[in-house]
DNA sequence: CTTGACCCTGACGTAGCGTCAGCCCTTCAC
DNA sequence: GTGAAGGGCTGACGCTACGTCAGGGTCAAG
């Protein structure tokens, strides 16, 4: 007769694993000793070297008992099951892995790489941090919703980098969020140029997206993250009231009015 | 400002997931409405995108805080840790498959080919049902401290059932063993038959396996099952040791004694 | 005013054990 | 005889990443 940790010894397994075995009914309670020891006989060792097998095959314990002594067509079933529910979790992880590799290579997972290709021509114009920062959080919120229209765009975006207009805009906005200080000029300086830009993208016949149809969602969060991220962000939004413009990052025509927002 | 549900349907991840990321202090929890609902602005928005992202890739929670704010070096190291976790975590499923797959082949899991062979030769020869399941038993205990000489011995043991003895010994201890009676003179015959082929092994100097070096608690075990599966076999182990062996499926020689055993 | 769709907190369940805590039993050396 | 070591016992919490009630409040529409 065996012990416990003889048992588990045998079969390969720990001694804590036998007596969850004994708990959720798989393998019975064997006749206590005196000293009420659990001693195990010859086909308490068999049972549990099939347990112990199965299990180490990734039968999951609640089909164990079921399998041992099952009819042939219920048991192909089961192998079946088990086979089936191994594969996806190994396409799971598989999956998981490519993603993994791909985060080794910086934002690429959270951002296409043409997102990531954008960001950099930026930084490479002198964008600065905090800038650089808003814009890949913006572009995260549009990736999460239209993975493949944001890559469709980011070629015309690259491509406006080439006008020193864009690129201004984009150094004088540096300038104005890398402090902490209000610079209204050059605040006013940055809602013309958008102004202007704006005005002959509407000329050249660029609407913006057809609200009727169109999720507003993601630009509404635009928005919003301009406005969280800095309150000067609100004055940027007043001056281009005045000009004629609602809204930050997706501009529609209004009324110009020197009125306060909201 | 939206609802925990609609933050949710943007990440794609579920309401308890958001407020489960809330309570583990994964993601920040958000202001309340007046009637107490939680309201996310667009930064939620872009860290439970990033959250949700990183989880999708088999991140565990417990690192992504970690990982969304970790120099390179830190995230570097972190990315090669889930990555040769993930992979581990393949590689045993895999050998999961691959065991799986052997079961949808029979007894292939628990017991190596060539057992499997030596039974199926059994039932050739008639062997019944129960002494057939006390064999199976038998390897699987021995298979499970010696796997590979197991697979040594089955070739000889393949042979064996070439000699018309032992055939003959399977199928009276088929037939003893069948009923429930208890039939003395065919036990007396199996016994003379084991007592035959004992000493012809004796003589031709194949000894049991030395004692001094050898692991012998399979044989125990074997004992024990035997002894444990048929009262009968106590019954057999006393005819075997007045013919002057000692034990049941591991035969030592001893002086003959009419005595009951232990 | 009701109805259905949301929201809240709190708590239990999942799989397969690992890991104490607190206590008993046996054995061995001193 | 007496510690100390090395089992064994039960009971209970911990871990992962949420799913799923239960019991109750809130909001928008008909």
């Amino acid at each position: 007769m065996l012990t416990i940790s003889q048992l588990a010894a045998y079969a390969g397994v720990t001694v804590r694993a036998v007596r969850h075995y004994h708990q959720i009914g798989l393998l019975p309670e064997p006749e206590r000793d005196r000293s009420g020891y659990r001693r195990y006989g010859a086909h308490a060792v068999v049972s549990l070297v099939k347990i112990a097998t199965l299990a180490d095959a990734g039968v999951p314990l609640a089909e164990i008992a079921d399998l041992v002594r099952a009819d042939e067509a219920t048991f192909a079933a089961a192998v079946g099951r088990i086979d089936r529910r191994l594969r996806d979790e190994i396409a799971k992880l598989e999956r998981s892995r490519t993603s993994i590799a791909r985060l080794a290579a910086g934002d690429a997972l959270l951002l296409p790489p043409e997102v990531v290709a954008y960001l950099k021509r930026l930084r490479e114009l002198g964008v600065s941090g905090p800038v650089i920062e808003g814009e890949r959080d913006g572009w995260i919120l549009m990736a999460a919703r239209w993975p493949e229209r944001v890559r469709d765009w980011m070629p015309g975006k690259l491509a406006s980098l080439e006008d020193p207009r864009i690129v201004r805009l984009y150094r004088v906005l540096s300038q104005l969020f890398d402090t902490s200080e209000l610079d209204e000029p050059l605040m006013a300086e940055a809602a013309d140029l958008m102004a202007a830009l704006a005005e002959e993208a509407w000329q050249a016949g660029q609407r913006s997206i057809d609200p009727a149809e169109e999720d507003t969602v993601p630009f509404d969060l635009l928005e919003l993250l301009a406005l969280e991220t800095d309150p000067r962000a609100i004055r940027m939004v007043e001056l281009m009231r005045e000009r004629g413009w609602d809204g930050w990052t997706r501009l529609e025509k209004v009324p110009p009015s020197p009125g306060v927002m909201r």
